[in-house]
RNA sequence: CGGGACAUGGCUCAGUCUGGUAGAGCACAGCGUUCGGGACGCUGGGGUCGCAGGUUCAAAUCCUGCUGUCCCGACCA
């Protein structure tokens, strides 16, 4: 009968690295495999951590002046095809629309009927058909710099899929501007990496690493993409957001014109950017624990669940009573912008309803009893603590005391995730260290091994291609902030180089 | 798209080798006892054994094909 159980996620991270990824998802109610190849549910409590996102996020972007507006999901495959490396980069994972009409088929089924003129394409992502219509928009500089986001879903025909991670349909959030110079459009792309790194840092809690993709990581289409990269707890790097600076390639495609201040007509510089429900997955694998997930309060889904301890069924009036009282006091505090959610769960199914909060990573679980009541006390738990590890304050003091404490759990968070990056990230000169740091001891079974290490590069793409093929290892990216500048052999080639790049694998 | 493993109730799995009418634990529903760290008893509901063929008196079990899932690669947010 005593079934020992240590943690309440099977396998830990350091037993099965990807397989605790699948089973903490299931378990903290994210999200669900979906009868559709490839693509998931996402769940209530899932989809209220995405609302969460979407709020802070889409504030953010209007602070800047962007604004929301939103273009169809199919794109005419003529659009697709308009810039060339655009096409070569997401022809291999597109949906394609063929027909608009389902029949009687010989054997009782629907096939399909109405053959399209021309196929349309689920946006994989939306620069042309954005294009276009920036096209119609523009036509002297006053009428530039064109802001705009969209919240949409995209499909890309992926091949292997990971739940939040990569899967073949996705939300996000796509931002693209056109500007009248290259200087306001590069200006742009640094601003909106600066948003992102700046949400995911303050209410993810994810630390991130700012730089420059390699010409071989960027986006088709793109003259720069810029990043926002992040540690995982198996070490590996999962880029976290992207702004990309597009040049003329665009709006020569898409023809967005426009006549200067010096009646000359030119094209305009546009920009593109994108965070997705990928962030789901950075949160997931950089805060949850052998217990479950932990989610940052100012992004949570919720802050706090009241569990009512009730022993005899003439206890449940008062203990409910007072149960109900905290949550209204608790739901009048604000903190992190939004007003405090509070759960109550009265379920009577003994300690599993303490764990099901652990597990889905609630940042403070308050069991309240008759003790509790007669003392006018608040018995709570901190998710970023010790399952076991209770206090108790007096109630106004707790509720006084909530949005601090809340602060402490997030700058925790933020502090722990900081410190794995920190132990984990190294500068590595010498070749065979490289290749040690970045080979598993066991490769049957990898366990987790190496982290980032910011290494010399030459910079041709001869390296970064060998050292990929050869340790699975990429340039994560170029850091904007330069690390010491002393010249040196290039980690692959041995050619002198002053330019330390990340390097790590990837998800 | 290559290489491997797997597919039996909501979940984890036994049963497959050696063919003979579908099992367990957990979860779920009802009742009672419980409740401050993964409760217990009784009762009950739920599965055309991934799909399609084939062999056979008889298939979860043997054979063929397909589909899906997971892991490892290639590709990508």
């Amino acid at each position: 009968m005593n079934k020992i159980v240590q943690t309440a996620i099977t396998p830990t991270r350091e037993e099965d690295y990807p397989e605790w990824y699948q089973q903490i998802v299931k378990a903290s109610d994210l999200a669900e495999k979906s009868p559709v190849r490839g693509c998931m549910v996402i769940k209530p409590w899932g989809y209220a951590l995405w609302e969460n996102m979407v709020r802070v996020l889409d504030e953010m972007f209007k602070a800047t002046g962007v604004k929301n507006a939103y273009f169809p999901l199919f794109i005419p495959l003529s659009f697709l095809e308009k810039e060339a490396e655009h096409v070569e980069g997401f022809a291999k994972e597109c949906a394609v629309v063929t027909h608009h009409r389902l029949e009687k088929g010989a054997d009782g089924g629907l096939v399909p009927a109405g053959k399209l003129t021309e196929p349309l394409v689920v946006r994989p992502t939306s620069e042309t058909i954005i294009g276009d219509s920036f096209a119609k928009w523009v036509s002297s500089y006053r009428d530039l710099p064109v802001l705009i986001n969209q919240w949409a879903n995209v499909v890309r025909w992926e091949m292997r899929t990971r739940t939040f991670l990569r899967t073949s349909e996705f939300l996000w959030q796509e931002g693209h501007t056109a500007h009248a110079t290259a200087e306001e459009a590069m200006e742009r792309t640094r601003q909106m990496l600066g948003v992102y790194a700046t949400f995911v840092e303050e209410y993810l809690a994810i630390p991130v690493i700012q730089g420059e993709k390699t010409p071989s990581e960027r986006f088709p289409g793109a003259v720069d993409t810029l990043c926002i990269e992040a540690m995982m707890q198996d070490r590996k790097a999962l880029q976290a957001g992207t702004s990309h600076f597009l040049g003329q390639n665009f709006a020569k495609s898409s023809g967005i014109r426009f006549q200067s201040a010096t009646k000359q007509e030119e094209y305009a510089w546009t920009t593109s950017w994108g965070a997705s429900t990928r962030l789901i997955g950075g949160l997931i694998m950089t805060h949850g624990d052998d217990d479950g997930l932990i989610m940052p309060p100012r992004i949570a889904s919720a802050h706090v669940v009241l569990l009512p301890i009730i022993r005899k069924a003439s206890e449940r009036q008062s203990v409910m009573e007072y149960v109900g009282q905290l949550a209204d006091a608790l739901r009048e505090k604000v903190y992190g912008g939004r007003r405090l959610v509070v759960e109550i769960d009265d379920r009577d199914i003994g300690g599993a309803r303490g764990w099901e909060w652990i597990k889905k990573g609630i940042p403070i679980r308050v069991e309240i009893g008759p003790r509790d009541i007669a003392a006018d006390s608040v018995f709570f738990a901190r998710r970023d603590g010790a399952h076991q590890e209770k206090q108790s304050l007096k109630r106004p003091d707790f509720l006084e005391k909530i949005s601090e404490i809340l602060d402490q759990i997030q700058a925790n968070l933020f502090a722990r995730a900081l410190r794995l990056r920190k132990d984990h990230t190294v500068c590595i000169d010498d070749q065979d260290e490289f290749n040690r740091f970045f080979t598993p001891q066991n490769p049957e079974k990898p366990e987790i091994h190496g982290g980032f290490s910011l290494s010399r590069w030459c910079g041709s793409a001869e390296c970064e291609a060998e050292t990929k093929e050869r340790l699975m290892v990429t340039i994560r990216c170029i850091p904007f902030e330069k690390g010491p500048n002393e010249v040196g052999p290039c980690v692959c080639c041995g050619r002198p180089s002053d330019r330390r790049v990340i390097f790590a694998k990837a998800y």
